[in-house]
DNA sequence: GTGCTTCCCTGCACGGCGTGCAGTGACGGC
DNA sequence: GCCGTCACTGCACGCCGTGCAGGGAAGCAC
């Protein structure tokens, strides 16, 4: 890599991490581009080199911080042992309510509207990142599947073609054995836990409860259980 | 009320309606004081007669938007009889994912970060309508506690004191017999309908199924199954 | 070493935003 | 019929994202 595109590419970096930094302190509409410009000492312009729009800058950004939000959960769930499923699913909702009550605005960022006048530019940037939270949650699923088969009386009633292609693609492909009924259920676990989540980051719970957290060990230990696993081995 | 009194009302109600539009239209960006001003033929200076700031406007409309959502669900219940609480459990959950989808601006609005720079000021809109969504949904688990107490082993695991006193105030005068841990059943509940919806309203479900009506259905009717409830009479 | 090219960055402009504030004019109460 | 109240205008300030012309440094070819 040449010295120029060293240069660039740390600019580049920079941009990004005063774009977090701002977004940290001041919330995600912190984030202009005038004042990340300000803070590294250029003109805003500048960022035009970098990012062909804000918007641009924005969907990257999510990109990180939706990368890092997986990577979390995703550490945290191959710390429990392959053994126990339940174990792990636990220990991704977990993570996962941490994470985001840790990183309010990143929480905001991936899953709400983050930023003023912000619009998925093209295509936006879920797909791929959206894929692999959901492969992930499929994976748990999968674990699951042989206690879980009795809650899916219906397995016939879901088809592949009822899902996202490349979402499919990879499914079978590491777990040819699963039926697409799994799937549903792992989209569908995965708003359990994203139900909760969402209204405490939102402060929807702060006016109703004073326990969040004692809900929402409830509400995973409920899900595990209705998975049919023991509830923790 | 005087004719002065009556104008001025004419006229707030009058912002309110046009920033709705304007919202309905454009997104909720859309909602600029100079924008309402311009499509009434006003100076964005004049609507600050009516509303102390932009935020103060934007939390009346939240409040605005949210009763008429609370509006839709409850009338959607109260047309099933009171002898199907799992009728009326699934009537109040579709019409809550059928108004968010079609006012997805007003969903925003109520459990997002609604617009640009929005910060809830003191206090902010939520206790009480918050209260009376939370205070629906547990009359909704209340006609259903004879049948859900068995899959509540934990009741003495919640006390009245982990809840808003408002809302307990409330609860307890409607339902005199009804546990704490109803509350926090009714809490898990409403977000399992928010997980999903609130997933489809921000467009994180369509890169991975075709088919959300279908998800969303099988949970619901998952959840009435967890509550011990027959699917339907 | 010299000259050319590439490209990063500045400076400025435009229009849009929320928000204060002085001034103006019409209307209601006495 | 006067006076005070009050809705509203006009203007200013400082933010914002975004384009565009131009300067200047860094890299490359000879």
């Amino acid at each position: 890599m040449s010295r120029r595109a060293r240069l660039r590419a740390e600019t580049s970096a920079e941009i990004k991490a005063v774009a977090l930094a701002l977004m940290a302190e001041g919330g995600p509409d912190a984030i202009s581009l005038r004042a990340i410009a300000r803070e590294m000492g250029m003109t805003a312009g500048a960022i035009y080199g970098y990012f062909a729009t804000r918007d641009d800058l924005i969907t990257t950004l999510i990109n990180d911080v939706y990368t890092a939000l997986l990577d979390a959960v995703e550490a945290a769930r191959d710390g429990v042992a392959d053994g126990d499923p339940a174990g792990r699913i636990v220990a991704w909702a977990q993570t996962f309510r941490e994470w985001s009550l840790g990183n309010p605005e990143g929480f905001r960022l991936i899953y709400g509207d983050p930023v003023p006048g912000y619009k998925v530019p093209e295509g936006g940037p879920a797909p791929e990142t959206g894929n692999r939270a959901c492969a992930g949650l499929t994976g748990l699923i999968a674990d699951a599947w042989p206690h879980a088969e009795r809650l899916q009386p219906s397995d016939d009633a879901y088809q592949w073609s009822d899902f996202d292609p490349h979402l499919v693609e990879v499914t079978q492909e590491r777990f040819p054995e699963l039926p697409p009924a799994a799937v549903a259920l792992a989209l569908r676990v995965w708003a359990r836990m994203h139900g909760l989540v969402s209204l405490e980051v939102y402060g929807h719970l702060r006016g109703q409860t004073r326990d969040p957290d004692k809900l929402y060990r409830a509400e995973v230990l409920s899900l595990v259980g209705a998975l049919g696993l023991p509830p923790a081995p």
